[in-house]
RNA sequence: GCCCGGGUGGUGUAGCCCGGCCUAUCAUGCGGGCCUGUCGAGCCCGCGACUCGGGUUCAAAUCCCGACCCGGGCGCCA
């Protein structure tokens, strides 16, 4: 790694590359004072960085006078660079131990904090939150954003593996998209506008184009008044969208995918998982398939009875995930519970070639197999109480020689909670956007 | 949006049901003191709080009404 600040000559070390090469060697830290140990004649300092800790030990016989002061009286979370010897020592936490002969505070922080970064005492989400640069010094909390790095890293490996091109499509949109869901206003210039709610058109389009295999990683944006542990209001979505394919084409990409994940964050993230305590099994590929007749079925023997037709509901979901806790897809849903573009069967128009990757109770995905017929997607934009003037750009892209595709959107929050088994989505996110919250 | 639960020092809590003994508990933190092997350091001293507005009452953290905020469930959300 590139020394970023020259300081001095002597090489920076994180806590954790601290081993047997380095006793007896003079090495630099930077990082956070932790927790502070005054014993009187005898100081421990625990430096936090970004990789773990690391114990600086201030005996006052053996270090400079104004050294030992300074470190008396830093407080918890100061900025501080430290140049010292390494020395084993069975006594200290990880049998290492740094000697200073410098120690500088480079950054006072103020006391008392708003919050325990040493998590001695808890602090409730909402507090984390208002908080969050502070919340997210915690290792634990920390930990999170090092799997979603590496979880994110992964999806992006696998579709460029599978011949897929990331793209980017805009966030800024002219008009009310699909329906469905409520967007937020925006003005733009003399004009008004939305924020996307998914990229789906664009990515359909990009499909007119011959790009053939693509995916998107970005925010979505949905001005639903929801308030639940499992929605935001900004979410980051993983679309793909792929030609000459069908619906369960894109699903073996998406369970495979998922697979996928699950194996580089055990292989590639031990440390963060420990520091998590959580371990991970990955998940079988391929995943169950339950039709939506199989799916109400289940949920009406527990009690529920869902009207055909009907989306799912939360209680039923719950019912059914009882029967199956982990990854499964409930497929063939409902044409009229599903988004005009999905692809109705040919035999049995009623029902549609769409999914849903649940995990549990929790929608992590959905897709289908599109309509790429023009006359056919006009009749079904028009069943659906819409105007297709409204969508000029889209259905022109349907004229001119549309492969058949298919497609989904996998959202990377839903994802990571269901990896971590986050009992709040908004603990996976660093500055989540929710119904109340705007700040920070 | 609806239903339930909640709002007490910087943080997390006890107290509220059954109003007065609350000059409000405990922990952590912060300030000061002692201490040369801590690792949730220990010991001693000190500091710091009842969300806001109305009401009931001799008396309100405690009961009632309203507002705001938070948590959970549901709804909404392809």
């Amino acid at each position: 790694m590139i020394q970023i600040t020259q300081v001095t000559d002597v090489v920076r070390k994180y806590t954790d590359e601290i081993g047997e090469e380095d006793v007896g060697k003079k090495i630099r830290l930077c990082g956070w004072v932790h927790e502070v140990r005054d014993h009187g004649g005898l100081v421990f300092v625990i430096l936090r960085d970004r990789e773990g800790f690391i114990q600086v030990t201030l005996p006052k016989k053996k270090v400079k006078p104004e050294v030992f002061k300074r470190a008396k009286k830093v407080h918890r979370e100061s900025v501080v660079e430290v140049i010292g010897t390494v020395k084993a020592e069975p006594k200290a936490p990880g049998g290492y131990e740094v000697i200073p002969e410098e120690f500088k505070v480079l950054n006072e922080a103020d006391a008392p904090l708003p919050l325990d970064v040493a998590e001695k005492v808890p602090a409730e989400l909402d507090t984390r939150l208002d908080h969050r640069f502070l919340d997210l010094r915690k290792p634990r909390v920390q930990a999170i954003f090092r799997i979603r790095h590496c979880m994110l890293q992964s999806v992006r490996n696998f579709l460029c593996e599978e011949g897929f091109i990331e793209v980017n499509t805009p966030k800024i949109v002219s008009t009310a998209t699909e329906g469905g869901t409520e967007l937020f206003p925006i003005s733009y210039f003399e004009k008004e506008a939305f924020l996307n709610q998914s990229p789906q058109l664009y990515k359909q389009v990009l499909m007119g184009a011959g790009l053939e295999r693509v995916f998107e990683i970005g925010p979505i944006f949905r001005a639903e008044e929801h308030n639940t542990v499992r929605h935001l209001n900004e979410a980051i979505s993983i679309d793909i969208e792929a030609s000459f394919v069908d619906h369960e084409g894109v699903m073996r990409v998406l369970e495979k995918l998922v697979s996928r994940v699950y194996e580089d964050v055990c292989e590639k993230c031990e440390k963060y998982l420990n520091w998590l305590d959580v371990k991970l099994d990955v998940p079988e590929v391929p995943f169950e398939r339950i039709s939506y007749d199989e799916a109400i079925e289940i949920a009406s023997k527990k009690g529920e009875s869902i009207p055909w037709g009907e989306d799912i509901s939360t209680t039923a979901l719950k019912l059914i995930a009882e029967e199956l806790p982990e990854h499964y897809f409930i497929v063939d849903w409902p044409t009229k519970s599903k988004p005009f573009y999905a692809m109705p069967y040919e035999d049995k128009p009623e029902v549609c070639k769409s999914f849903d990757l649940m995990c549990g109770y929790l929608e992590l995905a959905s897709g289908a197999q599109r309509i790429h017929f023009y006359d056919k997607l006009v009749e079904r934009i028009r069943e659906c109480g819409m105007s297709p003037e409204s969508f000029g750009f889209y259905l022109e892209a349907f004229k001119y020689g549309m492969p058949p595709h298919s497609g989904w959107g996998l959202g990377a929050d839903r994802l990571l909670m269901s990896i971590l088994k986050l009992k709040n989505i908004r603990e996976g996110v660093l500055f989540p956007r929710d119904r109340n919250r705007l700040i920070p």
